[in-house]
DNA sequence: TTGTACGCGTTATCAT
DNA sequence: ATGATAACGCGTACAA
């Protein structure tokens, strides 16, 4: 099988090389008829321009990438659907990359932008506990989007940053509870790391019975196991039977993610236990399943859309040197749903 | 910000590229006291290697393509996190992009592998109605996992298919409902070109009501919108409120994939329909939120692990020779759950 | 408008 | 064990 090069197409037409990557990269300087010509050959024998080598002269690749921790999450792939639209529309491509948990993204970060020539960087997720010097060491423009915090230490001139502020939107999920009349509130945790957004969760949730005079009960928090898979529905179910297991009395379950919480609505229903006349159960996120189930899901959605639109904007415009560098931060929604209710006086 | 290259680490080292160039690809003509100092030389000047040149020279770079058509459904991303396991075990690096659905998937494979000089790709759903011709241009294997039948016109040579027989799977659900008393079984299927998984799935309808002598009435086939998403929940919502608006009678509906089938759970809700009570529902695919959600859903289930699995060794035994392309369908599975009920006779 | 020649950063080949 | 040098395929001055 032979694999036809800029040389070869040159040679075919009788052209030099410079008139073919005229013809491929839409140069003005380019006579139309002869233009027409090389095109076909290209068709014909089947060329496609290697971007490595382009990648290697370039300086100006119009791509950006996003880098995911937990590709699985369908939070994230709702935020990637519309970031692809939003890069599509600037002509822009998207190179996406999956993190592994155990992966340093800011490692990552640097092999693609060295590999690709890109412009810019979306970290989705993730846990950035990263050292100042190691960002510093990315040359390219990037935002993070939906992560946990970033600890104070470092510069907020060096990066972006979107986001809702989860400690509050958590404490607010749980005002709701109590509100409702609910004082016996388990959680649901995953992750529970320094900065990570299951911490920041957690603390939220504290603030909020401590707001209200209600005692925080470490046996009505439930860590989620520390492997793989944090946020899936699986661990909510196997944690949420753990809980079940420990014989706390609770009327609400609050779960950190939307995942969790739909894993652990099985287990209730499996003990019994009705949502919501027996226990209100609450999630986090708002992805779109939430609200087909049955019974619905009170949750906090986040404004997946317009955060998704404002990541990419930002980058753009940092990228085009029309901004400085941001940090933007969302009001979340909270949804109440089927799934919890008042306890009656 | 000083951007070290491969010439760079060599004149501080004051060795020359080759030694850095030993150091870095582990080599073993190389002294272990040079290959100490180079190295830490590269980590304190944060020398990342350029992918684009290195692929310029290597012949061999250990990666694949994964191209996915619909990253959003839950069921690729089951897959996908399997065959990025299975290709770290090999030592190989994966790379997944996205494929929207207008876009050709052939011609985004042939760029990817030009690109990227890689080694296999990988199809995740899609529709192959590609001419031989075109797939002849691809230069390196290929297996289709989980896509449509492919037209029979195509030399089997050319490609490894992965699958499960969407016709046959499909038509074994209708035939369990109808074993159950169902004889008005309505179906929600999207996406039904030629070849297509829903068009599969929908033959496989037709072919078990047949069977049992039971007419299709066209009014029971509820075909989804034909906008984006087309396994989307809410297109599954939308599609059943259409359906139950023609005041048709049904005791049964089956949708071809669980996301639609989630979505009609809602609908079906509220219209105060209960199921499985008033009607039983079914699913296809027997992603893992069917297992969670109450009720939980009766499916198909392809078995995604051992697939993605075989689809990735498949995949690696072709490339080092070791097998010509194969064809293997899987039996899938039906899992009768809480969502279906037998009619009282 | 078109062609020639150089260099991008790396690996591989050949010397040493 | 190490170093010099020729490719890899392309874009782009610069010359024509």
């Amino acid at each position: 099988m032979f694999e036809p090069t800029i040389k070869d197409i040159a040679k075919i037409c009788g052209v030099g090389v410079s008139t073919v990557s005229r013809a491929i990269n839409d140069h003005p300087d380019i006579n139309s008829e002869t233009k027409e010509k090389i095109m076909s050959a290209i068709r014909e024998y089947g060329y496609v321009p290697n971007d490595s080598a382009r990648n290697l002269k370039r300086v100006d690749a119009k791509a950006i990438a996003v880098l995911v921790k937990g590709i699985a999450n369908p939070f994230f792939t709702g935020m990637i659907t519309v970031i692809e639209q939003e890069c599509k529309k600037r002509h822009y491509s998207m190179e996406l990359s999956h993190i592994e948990a155990d992966e340093d993204e800011v490692d990552v970060a640097q092999k693609v932008v060295k590999e690709k020539r890109l412009r810019g960087i979306i970290f989705l997720g993730g846990l950035f506990s990263h050292s100042e010097e190691k960002l510093k060491k990315l040359t390219v423009p990037f935002v993070f989007s939906t992560a946990g915090s970033i600890p104070e230490n470092i510069s907020r001139k060096l990066y972006s940053s979107i986001s809702v502020d989860d400690r509050r939107e958590s404490a607010r999920m749980v005002e709701y509870l109590i509100r409702s009349g609910h004082t016996r509130i388990a959680i649901l945790v995953a992750e529970a790391q320094e900065e990570s957004v299951g911490r920041l969760r957690l603390d939220g949730y504290c603030d909020a019975l401590k707001a209200h005079g209600i005692a925080v009960d470490p046996k009505l928090i439930c860590q989620t196991r520390d492997d793989r898979g944090h946020f899936s529905m699986e661990n909510g179910y196997l944690s949420t039977q753990k809980l079940l297991g420990r014989g706390e009395a609770f009327t609400a379950l609050y779960a950190v993610s939307d995942t969790l919480a739909i894993g652990a609505m099985r287990a209730l229903y499996e003990t019994g236990l009705r949502v919501p006349q027996d226990v209100s159960l609450a999630g986090y996120d708002g992805i779109d399943m939430t609200d087909y189930i049955v019974p619905s899901l009170t949750t906090i959605r986040q404004p997946v859309e317009e955060m998704a639109k404002d990541t990419t904007r930002l980058l753009f415009d940092i990228i085009a040197k029309r901004t400085k560098h941001q940090h933007i931060t969302y009001e979340a929604k909270l949804l109440v749903r089927e799934s919890t209710i008042k306890i009656p006086e």
